[in-house]
RNA sequence: GGGCAUGUAGCUCAGCGGUAGAGCACUACGUUGACAUCGUAGUGGUCGCAGGUUCGAUCCCUGCCGUGCCCACCA
């Protein structure tokens, strides 16, 4: 027997769904879950609620409905994060910056992934995600690092890579290139300096405005646009770079635009992106002044060697105003470059990186997607998809940290490369290049972009280079929840790598959840103190409420603002079940798994079956379309609106009379308890029916209502084995329904309370409906406190529903104006209901042009709408003349 | 500058070419045997604005306004 209280946490720690997890079936059609591998450092934050709670929704109806399952956890070794917080803690515990070694390092960090990494996948089983825990992977596993460097290899020698000297994103904190999506543009208040620079052999200055004053050491010319009158005569002399002795020309290029700053721009081409095209146009000289730390090297005159970016500009400000160099100074504000992990101002730099070939790659990815080998749901994040794949530059895959895959490329002497898997291959190759035995090769210092491993997750996952039969299996029937956010990051690389390396997409579908936000629609972040935690949700109100909750949110193409209210409903509901089922086992219903349906007679609990019937299959709709927030609603309202209103309240004198009287043995036959015993068959296989199908989305209290019921097997309900003849009783139960909505609606406007039992008569055509009222009169007692009477008197109301009229007396207490008041509105509403189609149907144009059936919807509603106003009209006359 | 999404009840959101929906909130009434994490009945909406297409538009199209986001550029 449950307990009163329905408490998840006396529960929810008792399951775990590791063995059903790794179940494999070899004869069922295969289907993966692709997890997104949470950093290494990661923990649970809502928005990995939400993504692990569909997946895991999807992965446990697949299996519910028969299929081969694989639902593959990870951890993603995520280079930079890990490494900057493994030095962080170094750094906190005394290590002095600089003093480890490479070896050192990874040492360190190996250990603090043992020890502390992977929280998040407890995390995750606390959510109930019922990943396979025995496949877990790691994007540095001996597996990852011989498929990454095996991919590197193939792609370098098939020409899709390449190492080059070229401008990249460098954050200056660590000491890396970055990629270009981590760069966060961000707008700042800052200065606009025009500076003076002297013209040679001229008389007057040429005046440059610059954000970056201390860049000027890197100046290799002053453009002006071809076209701009103002400089025309300056162009091909020479211009002195201020505070040096250096000159540099005046060169006539487009990029210059007379309308911004004072139309004459200073080109840096170390330190530019533009200013780098504009260099290579003009062959002019590229003078870097910076070191990985951004601090000025020796290109620059000695005060400024070693100095902050920052400082230096204040120094170069400072020399330049004592020099009277500087004209003006504007405020303004515009964006500067952050860096998305470090949070420092990037700078743009020149060095030399590897890339991969993003645009051949791009192509067959995006043709994938056009011809629908791959569907974004929803479809629109397509848009986003094409947009950057159209547009992609060259992958920089090179970082400058210790952390990651090492790039298996090794240096002759000369600076030759030798791409290999292993050092020995790369000697190997250097022998034969050199033609002598003994060479000495240095392995590059770099590592891969995370991403780069990320990217091959469909096939690592399977074990890929390895022909496994996983890889065989399941490689292309995956399905994809992820946020749009690495949609660009995670999404496109696995689909560019995927097409390149198995010759074939990895998966059909890409589900883009929503952004989780605050409850004013804010994004939710620490420094802003709005995060929603949700563990600490899960402690509140239990995994499954909050699971539910998530779900019910989820609807495609929304930002979902989350509360924690609004994960009491989902508990609310929960709890409302959980007592469902308490009331079956007060009442002896036990689960029989033999219950032959064709013996089910009474009308009400083959009503509910029917609705059970179409809950099941409107679920299956939901969720084979992705629509969590449809399965959610779809349960809810069944359990809640048909189960609990309408069935539980009109069985309950069967199930409760019944056994008062098999009790005292007195009134006990036969017929009765063969009743009693067929609702509660029927109501016990409702639950269990109920408990399946909310499986997938709260699998705690599923698991534990369905053990309640004595059943361990979690299959999909089965509701093929009801019977079509069901459908009959709808009619009847449904009349039944509206009689009592429509009486307690009555009483509720005449005021007369629920105490006052009045008696009720009924005029109704259908003789089969009519019996059955009469049969169960004592419901109508129960539900709405009338009892059937053949005779009223003249103090009564006249009630309009579907297929009858019916009487109901009156006290003498009840004013008979309200009562009039009542039946003019009722029939207002008819009546406007009526003169509109009435209207629709005088149209000429209505009639020829709308489809049939809308036209006899019409006709239909005109005539139903017609005989009810008859009624009233008849009631309300009546009503006059009493 | 280019693009995407979004605007429906007080709030959070479904829906959709053919009679505007749910949950919460609110109002009234009720409840000592499944459940107050409850029940019953109600109140509440020119579906952002303006045009157009259509027999018919909340839904499709165009424009505008508001909101959120993405990309690019910025001396």
């Amino acid at each position: 027997m449950l307990d009163k209280t329905f408490d998840p946490k006396t529960f929810e720690k008792n399951f775990s769904f590791d063995m059903e997890a790794s179940v494999r079936k070899p004869k069922a059609e295969p289907f993966m879950v692709l997890l997104p591998p949470p950093n290494v450092t990661g923990s649970l934050h809502i928005g990995h609620a939400l993504c692990y709670t569909l997946q895991d929704i999807l992965a446990r109806y697949k299996r519910m409905r028969g299929f081969d399952v694989l639902f593959q956890p990870g951890l993603d070794h995520a280079g930079i994060v890990t490494q900057l917080l493994v030095e962080k803690q170094l750094y906190a515990n005394g290590v002095e910056k600089g003093s480890l070694t490479r070896e050192g390092l990874l040492k360190e960090i190996w250990f603090w992934k043992e020890n502390s990494g992977g929280k998040i996948l407890d995390q995750m089983k606390k959510l109930g995600v019922s990943c396979d825990f025995s496949r877990l992977r790691f994007t540095m596993d001996e597996g990852s690092k011989k498929a990454v460097t095996k991919m590197f290899v193939k792609l370098y020698e098939d020409g899709y890579l390449y190492r080059g000297k070229k401008m990249v994103n460098w954050d200056p904190l660590i000491g890396s290139a970055i990629s270009d999506l981590e760069v966060i543009e961000k707008e700042i208040e800052g200065s606009l300096w025009h500076i003076k620079y002297r013209v040679k052999g001229y008389p007057d200055d040429i005046i440059v405005a610059t954000t970056r004053p201390e860049t000027l050491f890197g100046d290799t010319a002053i453009a002006v646009n071809p076209k701009d009158g103002r400089y025309r005569h300056l162009i091909g002399k020479e211009v002195i770079v201020p505070l040096t002795d250096r000159s540099i020309p005046v060169i006539a290029d487009s990029y210059a635009d007379p309308e911004k700053g004072t139309g004459a721009v200073k080109i840096t081409p170390a330190h530019d992106f533009n200013d780098f095209e504009v260099g290579q146009r003009h062959n002019l000289p590229i003078i870097d002044i910076m070191n990985a730390k951004a601090e000025l090297n020796d290109n620059v005159p000695e005060i400024f060697r070693k100095l902050d970016r920052f400082e230096a500009r204040q120094k170069v400000v400072e020399l330049l105003e004592k020099k009277g160099l500087i004209e003006k100074v504007e405020s303004i504000k515009h964006k500067v470059p952050y860096g998305d992990r470090s949070g420092v101002i990037l700078e743009p730099r020149l060095t030399y990186q590897w890339f991969v070939n993003a645009e051949r790659l791009a192509a067959p990815a995006i043709e994938a997607v056009k011809q629908g080998k791959i569907n974004f749901i929803p479809k629109h994040w397509e848009n986003l998809y094409f947009e950057w794949l159209n547009n992609i530059r060259p992958w920089c895959v090179s970082r400058q940290i210790w952390w990651g895959h090492r790039i298996p490329a090794w240096y002759g002497p000369d600076g030759q490369i030798f791409v290999a898997e292993t050092e020995k291959d790369a000697k190997k190759k250097a022998v034969a290049f050199y033609g002598k035995n003994c060479v000495e090769l240095k392995q590059d210092d770099d590592v891969l972009d995370t991403w780069f491993s990320s990217g091959m997750w469909p096939f690592i996952t399977l074990g890929w280079p390895d022909k496994t039969k996983e890889l065989e299996r399941f490689y292309s029937n995956m399905i994809v929840v992820t946020g749009f956010d690495i949609i660009f990051f995670w999404v496109s690389r696995m689909i560019m790598l995927g097409i390149y390396n198995m010759k074939k997409v990895p998966f059909p579908n890409v589900y883009i959840h929503s952004l989780v936000r605050d409850e004013k629609g804010q994004k939710m972040s620490k420094s802003k103190g709005n995060v929603i935690d949700p563990l600490d949700l899960c402690n509140t109100y239990g995994a499954d409420a909050v699971r539910y909750t998530l779900a019910s949110l989820a609807s495609p193409g929304r930002d979902i603002k989350m509360n924690s209210r609004l994960v009491e409903t989902g508990r609310n509901f929960l709890t409302k079940i959980w007592n469902v089922l308490r009331f079956a086992q007060m009442n002896g219903c036990t689960y029989n798994k033999d219950i032959d349906f064709s013996g089910i007679k009474h009308p009400v609990a083959q009503w509910i079956v029917v609705q059970v019937k179409k809950m099941v299959k409107d679920l299956e709709i939901a969720l084979d379309n992705y629509r969590f927030d449809e399965a959610t609603k779809i349960i809810y309202q069944c359990v809640w609106g048909s189960f609990c209103d309408w069935y539980m309240e009109l069985i309950k004198p069967i199930l409760q009379k019944t056994s008062l009287d098999s009790d005292t043995k007195e009134g006990y036959n036969l017929q009765q308890a063969l009743l009693k015993k067929d609702i509660r068959d029927v109501t016990a296989w409702c639950i269990l029916q109920f408990v399946r199908a909310l499986y997938p989305i709260s699998p705690f209290i599923s698991k534990k209502l369905s053990g309640e019921l004595g059943v361990t097997d979690m299959s999909w309900p089965d509701v093929d084995v009801i019977p079509e003849s069901f459908n009959d009783s709808v009619r009847k139960v449904e009349l039944m329904k509206e009689a009592i909505s429509a009486i307690r609606s009555v009483r509720q406007f005449l005021h007369i309370s629920v105490g006052d039992k009045l008696n009720v008569s009924f005029e109704i055509q259908d003789a089969e409906i009519s019996a059955f009222i009469s049969e169960n009169q004592e419901l109508l007692n129960r539900m709405a406190g009338v009892v059937l009477t053949e005779n009223i008197g003249s103090r009564a109301v006249s009630i309009v529903v579907s297929g009858a009229t019916l009487k109901v007396s009156i006290p003498n207490t009840v004013d008979i104006e309200n009562e009039k008041k009542r039946l003019m509105m009722e029939c207002n509403k008819l009546k406007k209901q009526r003169d509109d189609s009435v209207a629709r149907l005088s149209n000429e144009d209505f009639i020829s042009k709308a489809p049939a059936d809308v036209v006899d919807e019409h006709k239909q509603r005109v005539e139903e709408m017609n005989e009810k106003i008859e009624r009233f009209n008849f009631i309300i006359k009546g009503l006059e003349t009493a």
